[in-house]
DNA sequence: AGTTCTATGTCAGTAGCTGACATCACTCCC
DNA sequence: GGGAGTGATGTCAGCTACTGACATAGAACT
């Protein structure tokens, strides 16, 4: 028999959402997650560098999934369409293999608590340097690479914020493809009245039913 | 005559910067801020709700001058348009009222310290979600909104990017606007070839000689 | 059987941050 | 002009995140 439980770092993990929902972030000490986790919180501390770091072992996975599709891509792709491809898999793998009642328990934590949503956001910013480094290795020059990285980036964000604000989450890859489009649009509308800036607003086209209410 | 010297936000300010400079921002604690800034660590903490929150007086000014511009652009103005007008605006006035040394070394020190930079990153966020409400307040809706505010961040941070790496930094302005001018290139190759994903990778087209080198 | 490996525990210490209370020049008001 | 605030600061005790150094005991290897 093994001299300790195995999978302590799962265990503290699961340790530390139960008593984040319980008693909220702030409220709960390290000590506390390593003592219901049955480990000291010198163990904690070797696992993850830090107390938030515990809420994050899925970002690995989420990066290695964009970027796998990434250099995958079909050579002829166009850039953009790589990233919002690479995305919308990613969602579609994310949403295959987690719970919904997960992902939103950690979106609300996150959302709600700032200091947590720091280190999510030097994720996603760690996550949009990773795709740029993946455009380039496709040959795309700067600033595009940045620029398609920073905007997949934008779009996954608010893909994601949408899908999750469901009452009944549905499609996250197609939040993902609406908030691409509307992102082209957005673009897009800028481009001809350049020089003379006074040119008359043009409606936004509405697109197929995917689109969330609000 | 005064109790105290006047302006203690500003000398911690001041001394925060040296000091991070002198020994690194881990490498200096803030007691030995406090103490160059003639105050105790508890005034310190009156003042700034943790240590990083001292290198970001800045933001707040910011995001007024950006937000101003949207609410007084032209109704008529498309809304990236905005958006990338009153980022170009804000550039101009941030180059005209710091010293260049000054942004190029809290830039760098915000780059080597992934702490400081979580910090930044939320304060882009906070910003992005201030653009966000500017243009709601203009009649833009949803995702558009949302959407073009935060392409505006990416576009503004990777404009400040280049610039700040210029040997010699030129006009900010001059790079919001070529990140802009490439990020509607680059969403606008997307477009077409959209139901048959394999149409073949056209050229970017070079803009004029506001890009720099790299 | 002995050695080494490895995950964990123990302990002491630093630094960020907070609440409670004291101080004292200045100001306001009767 | 004197007493009652007021407001920026100091003092102090304490919690918690995080770290380095060293100890321990099964497991694995030879």
């Amino acid at each position: 028999m093994a001299r300790w439980e195995p999978d302590a770092r799962g265990r503290l993990e699961k340790a530390a959402m139960e008593l984040f929902q319980e008693r909220g972030y702030a409220g709960t000490t390290v000590e506390e997650i390593a003592a219901r986790a049955g480990v000291t919180e010198r163990t904690f501390f070797r696992y993850f560098a830090d107390k938030r770091e515990v809420l994050f072992s899925g970002s690995k996975v989420l990066e290695a999934w964009i970027v796998e599709r990434i250099h995958s891509a079909p050579r002829e792709m166009n850039t953009f369409a790589v990233v919002t491809a690479a995305l919308e898999g990613a969602a579609t793998e994310l949403q295959a293999t987690r719970d919904p009642a997960f992902v939103r328990a950690r979106y609300l934590l996150v959302s709600n608590h700032s200091e947590i949503q720091e280190r999510e956001l030097i994720k996603l910013a760690a996550l949009a340097a990773s795709v740029t480094k993946a455009l380039h290795a496709r040959g795309v020059a700067e600033p595009g690479a940045s620029l398609a990285a920073e905007a997949g980036i934008a779009v996954f964000k608010i893909g994601f914020e949408r899908w999750v604000g469901e009452k009944k989450m549905g499609n996250f890859a197609a939040h993902i493809r609406a908030a691409a489009d509307a992102l082209k649009t957005v673009a897009a509308e800028g481009t001809e009245p350049q020089s003379s800036r006074s040119a008359p607003q043009r409606k936004r086209a509405r697109r197929g039913g995917d689109e969330p209410k609000r």
